[in-house]
RNA sequence: GGGCGCUUAGCUCAGUUGGUUAGAGCGACUGGUUUACACCCAGUAGGUCAAAGGUUCGACUCCUUUAGCGCCCACCA
């Protein structure tokens, strides 16, 4: 077998491995008594490329795939893509103006054949980057949130939410994008702080010299205005009410109107109202049956609302305009610097517009057919555990946006999206909802229908996702077998687009919770902690780069370990560099192995069968033990402790003692099982080099179908585990003896132990201490007269000599003996404090007292052998 | 204005319900052609666990306050 690279090649092997895993079925979920686990895979956008935070995304979902489907549980990882309507639009949108084209000029239906070509050429991609990750995804049952089940779904629920008049039109004010040229929903708003001013304006009073001084950020919007308010409480203004203003620039009349909601303190407390353009002015105008007046387009230039000299400008340009015909005509009093939030679209960065226009939505306040609102309903099924969140503290934030949650906007004024199910009757006005589409009009029977132009927010869709996806609403075998799903695995960051709005969605249609496990990870950063970007090529790192450079096990394991959910991960490639020593790390223990087993054919009868020594009950109870423990922590989805800890079982345990202990004195037997048993526990981490390894022991099944060991009663051995940890630290000391007193690192020196009641133990692993110590010799006495001219020292009860004549200065020797003793004084003492206090012997539970008087005799024992050695020194 | 998180070795991070003389990887330093691996091996140095107070027999771990950094939410004209 030693034909196999000395460095393992990531590239030669990561692609044969994918296909022979994906032709073997074995992505597929197996039928069996186990409870299915099930993960729907978040769908990336259809919008282009692979970037770290769906390469973290992978990874996770993974490993728990992985496991899970190991441990025999049906195990479905289903993968898809999302249409992303306003993010795939605008992606489009600019591709076409690099040709000089826009989506206006094309028209809805040849726009449309655009973005089809560009979704299927993305999603290409897309899917080759899945696999380059080792995802152990069903493509058989791959979906797109435009597929017809999907698309189906989406008409399913909108209908029905509509006759449960959970679904309304209505006018309301909305947030909107003027370059999207659509509504956005409330979380889809970002709120940037932003330098902005404060302008303070003259509204001359009616038929007097007087006049009230207003303040407003946003100057334009006074062509909107339609009454000026202040708070009746505020003796300044109190007598004011009811009369009249003189709007300048228009001259339109405007009364003064009393509310409690003026804030007096804030600005001059005089409050402009501006009903149709500002949602406090909106709730204003409702109330007191003011006049709305919407002075924007679409395209956030003024409209002839807005009065001829404006229409038709930029509402930036308006704003300076306005400004500047303010100062001239003497209306403009001050200009104040103001820091303010304003709102930007999340995805074009445009700054929104509040305007009043005619969309639908959804009620969350109104109660369902069970009597709960859809709000209430959400927030239930986390607050009675049916739904586990992950860290636990996003929760809170959970139910502090579910509880603030307005009635959600679903329509959207763009082009790519599922088309709303609304058609209006041209001869009746008849408003017909149906799924199907309708050829006349329910009530008079008109043929003349017109569709709603408006598409449904993406949010929508992709809020039924989980079972969607499984083919409702048809009573499928899928549904019926893997929903609820077991694990939602997403990014924090979209806990309130995403997550919120599946539970929300799910509840209503299904019933059911969409999943038990909601597992949230942090953002993927750069060494210093900043956002990637691409605009930043140096820190910014792309995940296919990597897998080209060091592979996909690195990668995953870079982004695996040391990222605990909720928190954010920093990536930098000498991390993932060092993750792919460790891989080559695999590689090369099992290359040893390989060249040194034939037959890996070996049971656990088998092993416990053949003659154990004490380092092999050693390596099998700590195999065993690291085993339970990795199965615990895998089970609780705490993924980096499970990474660490059988990074540091293999390495620090496996390859530094166990190999090195075996090329003095090997079981075959023992060596083929618990290497088969690393490379099962590594697999779900590593799957790649694992199971290339497993492919060269030849064996039959695949890696990916082995099954999860259990923990094993027969393999503990207690007492063997603890003698070769004496042992080990035996090899330590002698080690760190040497290297620390500057003995030539090749030089066969002699040992003499006096080992005491261990002296059989040692006597068995004398060949093996020799060798991992680099001795010539080894001495095994059970006790004896103290050696001189040797460095000396103690490890439990075992006496350590190297007689190295002419090369101990006993000055030094006294010097270093004398600094280990204070050592273990200052140790010692610690502990005789604690075990002498009254209140600790009192108190402490009986475990720890005890832990503690063990600890205070064997550094007795050290102690006077170290006293010993050092007055034997002359 | 609310809420949350972080602050542990030069760097990146672990540290489970309080019981270690505080750990890992990288980096630094010393030394190594040993039946796999220099993408390696052996060894060494390096931390008053952000600060102050409190609870406790015992605090990196729990509580309070403070400071710095970061994030989320919020219709402050």
């Amino acid at each position: 077998m030693s034909e196999l690279e000395k460095a393992y090649i990531a590239k030669k092997y990561e692609d044969k491995i994918y296909k022979k895993w994906e032709d073997s079925g074995s992505f597929q979920p197996k039928n069996g008594d186990k409870k299915a686990f099930t993960i729907s895979m978040p769908p990336p956008n259809a919008t282009g490329t692979l970037h770290l935070g769906h390469a973290i995304m992978l990874a996770i979902q993974d490993i728990m795939t992985r496991t899970k489907r190991m441990q025999g549980h049906p195990a479905l990882w289903l993968p898809g893509t999302d249409h992303a309507a306003i993010a795939t639009q605008n992606k489009v949108e600019k591709l076409l103006a690099e040709r000089g084209q826009d989506r206006h000029k094309l028209g809805r239906e040849k726009f449309l054949e655009e973005v089809r070509k560009f979704v299927a050429e993305s999603q290409a991609t897309i899917h080759n980057q899945i696999r380059k990750m080792g995802s152990s995804c069903d493509w058989s049952r791959e979906r797109y949130t435009l597929d017809e089940g999907l698309s189906k779904a989406v008409l399913e629920v909108f209908v029905r939410m509509y006759n449960d008049e959970l679904i309304y039109r209505g006018y309301r004010l909305v947030n909107w994008c003027t370059r999207c040229e659509s509504t956005l929903a409330d979380d889809e708003v970002d709120h940037k702080d932003i330098g902005g001013h404060f302008y303070h304006i003259k509204y001359p009073l009616k038929d007097s010299e007087q006049y009230l001084e207003i303040a407003t950020t946003r100057p334009e919007t006074m062509l909107a205005d339609t009454a000026v308010a202040v708070n009746p409480k505020d003796k300044r203004y109190k007598h004011l009410i009811g009369q009249t203003l003189i709007l300048p620039l228009v001259g339109r009349e405007l009364t003064i109107i009393g509310d409690e909601y003026v804030d007096i303190e804030l600005g001059t407390g005089a409050l402009k109202v501006t009903p149709a353009h500002d949602p406090n002015d909106f709730e204003l105008g409702k109330k007191h049956s003011l006049e709305t007046i919407n002075i924007l387009n679409e395209d956030g230039t003024l409209n002839e609302n807005a009065g001829k000299k404006y229409a038709g400008l930029d509402r930036f340009a308006a704003r300076k305009k306005i400004v500047k015909e303010l100062e001239e005509e003497e209306y403009l009093m001050k200009v104040e610097d103001h820091m303010h939030s304003v709102g930007h679209c999340y995805r074009c960065s445009t700054v929104i517009e509040p305007l009043v226009s005619l969309q639908w939505f959804i009620d969350v306040n109104k109660p369902t057919k069970d009597g709960k609102t859809l709000k209430e309903k959400s927030i239930e099924v986390v607050k009675d555990g049916s739904i586990n969140i992950l860290p636990e503290r996003f929760s809170k934030t959970y139910y502090h946006w579910m509880e603030n949650l307005r009635d959600w906007c679903i329509s959207r004024q763009i082009w790519w999206g599922h088309r709303i199910p609304v058609w209006y009757c041209q001869d009746c006005e008849e408003i017909i909802v149906t799924a199907e589409e309708p050829q006349k009009c329910t009530k008079c029977g008109s043929k003349k229908l017109k569709q709603d132009e408006d598409t449904l927010d993406t949010w929508f869709s992709s809020g039924l996702w989980t079972f969607s996806t499984l083919g409702w609403p048809e009573n499928t075998e899928d549904m019926r077998r893997f929903h609820p799903t077991s694990v939602m695995e997403t990014g924090y960051d979209i806990l309130f687009f995403w997550v919120a709005r599946m539970i929300l969605m799910t509840t209503y249609a299904t019933g059911q919770i969409p999943f038990e496990t909601v597992y949230l990870h942090g953002l993927v950063r750069t060494k210093t902690g900043e956002k990637m970007s691409k605009s930043k090529p140096e820190t910014c790192i792309d995940p296919l780069d990597m897998i080209e450079k060091y592979g996909a096990d690195a990668l995953r394991l870079s982004l695996i370990v040391g990222a605990s959910p909720g928190n954010d991960t920093r990536l930098y490639e000498e991390k993932i560099a060092g993750y792919r020593n460790f891989v080559n790390k695999i590689w090369n223990s099992a290359r040893f192995v390989l060249m040194n087993i034939e037959d890996y054919d070996v049971s656990l009868d088998d092993v416990l069968k053949s003659d154990l020594s004490k380092v092999d009950k050693w390596m099998l109870s700590r195999l065993n033990e690291t085993t339970a423990s990795i199965t615990d922590k895998l089970n609780k989805y705490a993924l980096s402790d499970a990474g660490t800890e059988i990074y540091e079982f293999f390495w620090g345990e496996f390859c530094d003692w166990f190999l090195e202990m075996s090329k003095v004195q090997q079981n075959d037997k023992v060596l083929a099982y618990v290497i088969k048993q690393i490379l099962v526990l590594l697999h779900p981490f590593v799957p790649f080099v694992t199971e290339a390894i497993w492919e060269h022991m030849g064996e039959k099944e695949m890696l990916i179908e082995t099954s999860w060991p259990k923990s094993e009663e027969s393999l503990k051995f207690t007492e063997a585990k603890e003698e070769i940890e004496l042992v080990k630290d035996i090899i330590s000391q002698i080690r760190s003896l040497r290297a620390e007193s500057s003995v030539d690192a090749t030089r066969k020196i002699k040992a003499v132990l006096h080992a005491g009641r261990h002296k059989d133990l040692l006597g068995e692993n004398v060949d093996i201490i020799k060798r991992l110590a680099n001795l010539g010799s080894l001495d095994i006495k059970e006790s004896g007269a103290k050696e001189q001219n040797t460095l000396a020292s103690v490890v439990k009860e075992v006496e350590i000599f190297l007689p190295l004549e002419g090369m101990i200065d006993p000055g030094k020797e006294k010097q270093r003996i004398g600094k280990e003793i204070e050592n273990i004084k200052r140790y010692l003492h610690i502990i005789e404090k604690k075990l002498a206090n009254e209140n600790f012997a009192g108190k402490a539970p009986e475990e720890i007292i005890a832990k503690e008087n063990n600890k205070r005799d064997e550094l007795a024992v050290q102690l006077e052998k170290l006293e010993k050695q050092l007055d034997s020194i002359v």
